[in-house]
This record gives structure tokens, sequence and C-alpha cells, in this order.
DNA sequence: TCCTCTATGTTGACGCCGTGAACATCGGTG
DNA sequence: CACCGATGTTCACGGCGTCAACATAGAGGA
């Protein structure tokens, strides 16, 4: 970090989710823009929305914004600083997919839960397919510090786990709790339940991303994921 | 494709699996390497192999070989091209983990066939962790044309499915028909069954790379994926 | 009120990248 | 042997991330 990101806390938060033309450039050139950091993080999230986060260029940000390219170095530490900002702000568009599919679902009972735990899994998926760019860079590396070569050749991982929202994480979990409360899992089959049921819709939503189900049609791909989900389930269920 | 590419196929093949040290470097100055095709494939091989898909660099390779940035397009389109090599050979190599992890399981009948998916996904998810930056690059988007922005800011997807080593797709399906004749997996729920097995496998091995699962150790990541290969087969199973 | 200090921008430069054009060299065929 | 096409080379361009030096606006104290 550098100068002031300390100030915002690093988050995107305030950043509005969708504001049409980006604030277009500031109006009568003033010397100084008010708010760039939170205009760039915006530019550079529409970039990655149109392709994804090797279109998530510093350059192409400033100039989205009318500003030149080092401006942006008041305000991120480097590009993958830039990259990371987007990439927190995918991941909670992500989780607000997820809840908003889970809201639309009020029934009780094993049943209740059963189609909440489809609709967590379908806002998932639904989210990757809608917004491709923005899942590719929530789930992309390569933020920060993330990885690097060193000018001897060898190859840095920096930071681990870091970087990742576990609200989603969080979701599923508790959902699993109350699918094993209701009776719909088995309870000895409960630890590393979230392993399975992530691996299945993250999965499905790579295979349909970046896999052979990229040619599926809106229906086509709602039958599969409702059988994936399907299977997942059954599998949780099983004795 | 341009000049000879057409000659060679377009494919790997020949490349030597793991030779080392790249060949490095023509002997006595020849003017003419001879197999600069293959060679640069190999070095971007191994960038691939220690940085990943971002790592595939065509001057990078280029010095590699010991041979200037532009010989390179005598040999391929663009960097795309090179990239795609790479990404052939990667799923290629997948494959063929996928097959040893088959090939060490003899069973006959039902416990036969299910510990057979268990190798072919243990192997998946073994390729995954022990060739993380080829395994990237295997389901890396942008090789060739498969994404570009327009010079009017649209995006082009060109493409479609097109790059997919389809063998291990077929492996799976073989082997779930397998478990269908055996009475491992029920008739009515084989249709879709390989987008389920795959989904999870798949989404397991992400998880391990770019997900909250890269910090297990060998052992912890081995239990791991048996539970996961577990639910899958469970819920293939159910009635 | 004015002066100064710091946060925030700008310009210019560097080295790397992908890529095209023009030129050089080799090796096989008439 | 003379030639020609395949295969390399050098040079050049614009774009990228990033650094150093300089410019300016706006806030807080004299």
């Amino acid at each position: 970090m550098r100068a002031n990101t300390e100030a915002t806390g690093g988050g995107v938060g305030d950043v509005p989710a969708a504001s049409g033309r980006a604030a277009g450039g500031r109006d009568k050139g003033r010397y100084h823009h008010g708010d760039l950091r939170n205009a760039l993080i915006q530019a550079a999230i529409e970039l990655a929305g149109e392709g994804g986060p090797d279109a998530v260029v510093l350059r192409a940000a400033a100039r989205k914004v009318g500003v030149s390219a080092t401006a942006a170095y008041r305000h991120f530490d480097s590009h993958g600083d830039l990259l990371g900002a987007v990439k927190d702000y995918g991941q909670q568009r992500l989780v607000a997919c997820m809840e908003a599919g889970g809201r639309e679902v009020h029934g009780e009972g094993p049943e209740g839960t059963r189609r909440r735990m489809m609709a967590l899994g379908r806002g998932y998926i639904r989210f990757a397919r809608q917004e491709p760019g923005l899942f590719r860079t929530a789930f992309c590396r390569k933020a920060l510090g993330e990885v690097g070569i060193t000018e001897d050749g060898s190859v840095i991982e920096a930071g681990g786990a870091s970087g990742w929202d576990t609200r989603s994480f969080e979701m599923l979990t508790e959902t699993l709790d109350e699918a094993v409360a209701v009776g719909l899992i088995a309870p000895d089959r409960r630890p590393g339940a979230e392993l399975s049921a992530w691996a299945m819709v993250h999965g499905t939503a790579m295979l349909f991303l970046d896999g052979p189900l990229d040619t599926l049609t809106e229906e086509e791909s709602g039958y599969v994921v409702d059988r994936v989900l399907h299977d997942v389930l059954a599998g949780l269920a099983a004795s």
C-alpha cells in the first residue's frame, strides 16, 4: 500500500454498482479529481466486465477516467493492486447474486431447505454466466503479489489463501447446517460437505465459461444446472 | 496459420515430454535451427510450467532457444497460436495422467469400476496439483483468437468450443457406461452424468489451485479428493 | 489575509511486450 | 552452378507497467 490507500480501507464498498457511464470524465478540467481511486476502480470494473482480468489495463482505466496513467499510483501500489480491488468487487457481486437467489425461496422443512440450496447454486452459476468477465476476475490469480518470478528465475507465491471473501463460504455452511438439522443430509456426511457442494457448483460454472459447455442455450443450461445440483444433493443425502 | 504450420499438423505430439534443459540453444551458431517450432513449444511449455499462462511470453521463449523474437512468426501466427500449442500439450498431459491413474486399477465388477472412476478423478486432480502452471494453461482462454476486443470496443468471442481435447471426455464417458453396465449407476441417471462427474472433479482442482484449498498438505488433500469423489459417485448411484 | 506544506496530478523516460516490414542466409532443385 | 523459397535477422512502432522529477490545488496555521 502507498499514500492514502489505508484511509479508504482498501475496500470497494461505496463504488456505485452500475452507474452507467463511469461518471465519464471530470467536468471543466479540474486538476484534482476528487474521488480518483473509486473512479479508477469503477473504470477497471467495466473493463473486467467486458474482457475479463486481462482487460484490466491500468492505462486504459486511467484513460477512461480522463487522467494520466501515473496518477493511478497515488492510489494503488501497482497494477495488481487495482486488479485486486476489482477482484474484491467481483466476489461481492457473486455473493449478492447468491443471496438474491436464496431470498426468493421461503419454504419450510426439508423441501424448503433443498430448494434454498438449489437456489444458492443457481445464483452462483447465473452470475458466472451473466457476468463472465467479472466472475473470471473474481477468481483470477495474480492480484497484488500473489504470483511473481524473481530475477533469478525462481517462482514466488506470496499470500496463500489471502484475498478471499469468506461470505459465500459462510452462506454455504449455514445452509448445509440447516440441511442437517432438517434431515436432508445425514449428520455423518456433514463434515467436508461444503467442499463437495462448492466444487460441484464452481466446476459447473467453469465448464460453462471456459469448457465445452459454452455453446448451450439458456434453457439447456437450466436443465444442466438442475441436474448437477440434484446430483450433489443426492450424494450428500445418501447414507 | 502461416507457412509450414500445416505441415506439422499444428499438434505437439513429438515434443520430448521432459528433456531437461530445453535442448539449450543451438550448437555452433547454425543460422537455421532445424526444428525451431518444436524448440519454441518446448521452451514455452517450460515457461508455462513455471508461471502459468501469463508466463508464456513469446520473446522469452525465443530468448530461451537463442533466436530472435520475430523468428517465431515463421512458425506461429501469433502469441496466441504459440500459447495454443502449449494448451494442447497441457491437455495431453492431463489425459496421460488420468490414463496412468486408471491403468493401475484392474478390479472386476462394481467395486473395480468404482475404483477405476476414483483413480481417474485422482489422476485429474494429481496433475492439477503437480503441474499447476500447465493445468492452468490447459484451461486458459485467450489462445489463438478465442477472445478479443474490436476497435469499436465490442467484445468478440470466436471459436466456440474449439480447441478442446475430447479424449478426457471420452475416457469419462466410457467409464460411466461401464458403471451402468456393472450396475454401479442407475440407467435412468446416466444421461448427463459426465457433466456432474467432470464438474465435481474440475471444480475441486480449481479450488485447490485458485481457491481456498491452496494451503492443504498432500495428505489432507488426499482425504478431500476421496471424499469429493465418493460424494459424486453416491449422487449418481442413488435411485 | 497570506504563506506554506502536502496530497494529488502531469510530463518524460525506461525497458518489456507483440508484431510488421525489409533485408540476409541457407539448402534443396533446375 | 545458379536460383529461389524457407527460415532467420535487424529495425521500427505503439502499448504496457513503472519510476523520477516537476506542477498545482486546497487546507491549516502565522
